[in-house]
DNA sequence: ATGAAAGCGCTAACAC
DNA sequence: GTGTTAGCGCTTTCAT
């Protein structure tokens, strides 16, 4: 391995100025410069990150953190796209990212601890785990922060305007004739929980008021599962919706298999409306209508806020992004 | 910040015990130990990896990379399982997880440069880009390496049965009576390669000569768009198949938008089976039958792997992962 | 069982 | 424009 020393001593200058090439100073001779960067080429010299981030305090590194504790996380269909566009801007500002996990070296530590270890500039929590104590933990912490899909006073947070959402999903299917319309909640989430409220709100200014038995939650980590369990509750009632908000594309996955086992067609019986925007979304039997959460922009947006932060900018920033709707097969007018 | 000399003046120690005891030596006495550990709780003492990595020369910490040109990569369906099977046993025996990506602080270095500057013990690549010349330099350097559905000479290999995949989808359905087999293929990729070779073999040893206009290539990174274009061009055909083996789950959703579209109906006029078994494949309609790829197993036999060269093994390592049929609604007897 | 000293590779004052 | 010095927080001989 080689050392900005052993540029020094091929080329006569001292390491320091050797340091000052390599970080862009200004007050070094072109000559010299070009003279070290030869040297540096020649051998094969490639500047060691742990030692830069030990003087400077800086490891230009980002945590990333999801919800561990339930199946959702990694694999959530919203995951990859956020962290795509996360990714995008972020390393084009010289960060990397790393995975902060709740344990460390096997111990248990919490994620405050492992983002001290590790010296990461900033950290992104992506479907935070309200129940998770360590997760508040770190949120009050001192450590810039943004949060997506989450409400704090203490990080920067970002996320879909959901109540939008809501009201242009009721909003089209009232456009299509429909009155009765039911909902099928994500749950205790606070995704689901905005778009539970904002749906109820709709349905109110256009004077429908929402029958409770019209509202079932699914779970909180929008498995299809859930939204099937929901719809067959909802196909139980003797009065059955003409049309069916679900809060989550996943959710009007399951709700479509429910149906489709009992024989209701979709959108003949019964109309659809999804949430997300899904890639398979537009693959399903019918082409499922959908509210489009912009996931990649929702992670492009977070790096930016995250790195003025870092940047020592210390209010606290909040953003919405706005939403789609996306008309495909799924609805019918009434 | 508290450091390690902190705790040694707090407790009259010297900087070296107070470090024996975090690194677990047994030459401590254990009041020793506890005083010391009583001591940096009390300062609320976290070590510093990087301080730690400049002078042992390990940092704990494993770069993943993944194709970055294509559009795969990070949002296609395989990457999830494979990274959190890959993470769980990766962090269990204390290794963090950082995204290498080919450029470095904006500047573009290479993949290889980018380890070094960070220092990772090791790197897991998932579907490699051959076309890549930074990722043959990766592979060809002297750090630790497990490759995910790639061949080389120069690192270890672990990726699912594929040829056996292949075999198992034409065995089932040749049971069914289809002898008329088309197939459509992941073009200029690992899998997609074994996939289609596995099937022209399996298809000869059947005594079936599978027809050069049966089989076409959709795209190297499976995209359903590609599956649909194939799919017409084999509805083209005057004589068309009783069943296609699509070699990608998303493959298959294509051809079968391909065929809905032209009012061919699956499985009724022609069957239809996957590859991969997508977390949509069974909530398709009909719901596909397919090859399920172990994901979750490939990424943590990957880790094991990778940790067993970090730990000094210097032998390559191969390993193939068996995969399974996973029969639903996609095809039918003859 | 404990400690002194040196050094990992780099940057930041500060002087020249 | 360039160099000297000190130090970031830790581990590692090597003594004692």
């Amino acid at each position: 391995m080689t050392t900005i020393y052993d540029i020094a001593k091929l080329t006569g200058f001292s390491p320091t100025t050797v340091s000052k090439v390599f970080n862009g100073y200004s007050d070094v001779s072109e000559k010299t410069r070009r003279k070290i960067l030869e040297a540096a080429q020649q051998l094969d010299y490639v500047p060691n990150a742990h030692a830069r981030s030990l003087t400077t305090k800086r490891s230009w590194t980002i945590g990333v953190l999801f919800n561990e504790s339930s199946g959702a996380g990694i694999l959530h269909p919203y995951f990859g796209g956020v962290i795509e566009g996360f990714k995008k801007v972020a390393t084009s500002k010289g960060y990397d990212l790393m995975f902060i996990t709740k344990d460390i070296g096997g111990k248990p530590s919490g994620y405050l601890e492992h983002c001290k270890i590790r010296g990461v500039d900033g950290i992104v929590v992506i479907l935070p785990d309200y129940d998770d104590p360590y997760f508040h933990e770190l949120v009050e912490a001192d450590i810039p922060c943004v949060l997506l899909d989450s409400d704090s006073e203490h990080a920067s947070t970002i996320y879909s305007d959901n109540t939008m959402g809501s009201e242009m999903a009721v909003d089209y299917l009232y456009s299509l004739g429909h009155r009765s319309i039911a909902h099928i909640g994500g749950g205790h989430s606070f995704a689901g929980e905005k778009r539970t409220q904002g749906f109820i709100e709709a349905m109110k200014r256009r004077g429908l008021s929402p029958k409770p038995e019209f509202i079932v939650q699914g779970s909180y980590d929008f498995t299809v599962e859930s939204g099937r369990k929901a719809m067959e509750q909802l196909l139980q009632l003797q009065d059955r919706p003409t049309a069916v908000f679900a809060a989550g594309d996943n959710l009007a996955v399951g709700a479509m298999i429910a149906m489709r086992e009992q024989g209701v067609s979709v959108p003949e019986d019964i109309s659809v409306i999804g949430f997300d925007d899904i890639e398979m979304a537009k693959y399903l039997t019918p082409a499922l209508t959908t509210i489009r959460q912009n996931t990649y922009g929702l992670g492009s947006r977070a790096a930016n806020m995250l790195i003025y932060s870092i940047e020592g900018h210390k209010e606290l920033q909040r953003d919405m992004l706005p939403v789609e709707l996306v008309i495909r097969d799924s609805c019918r007018p009434l």
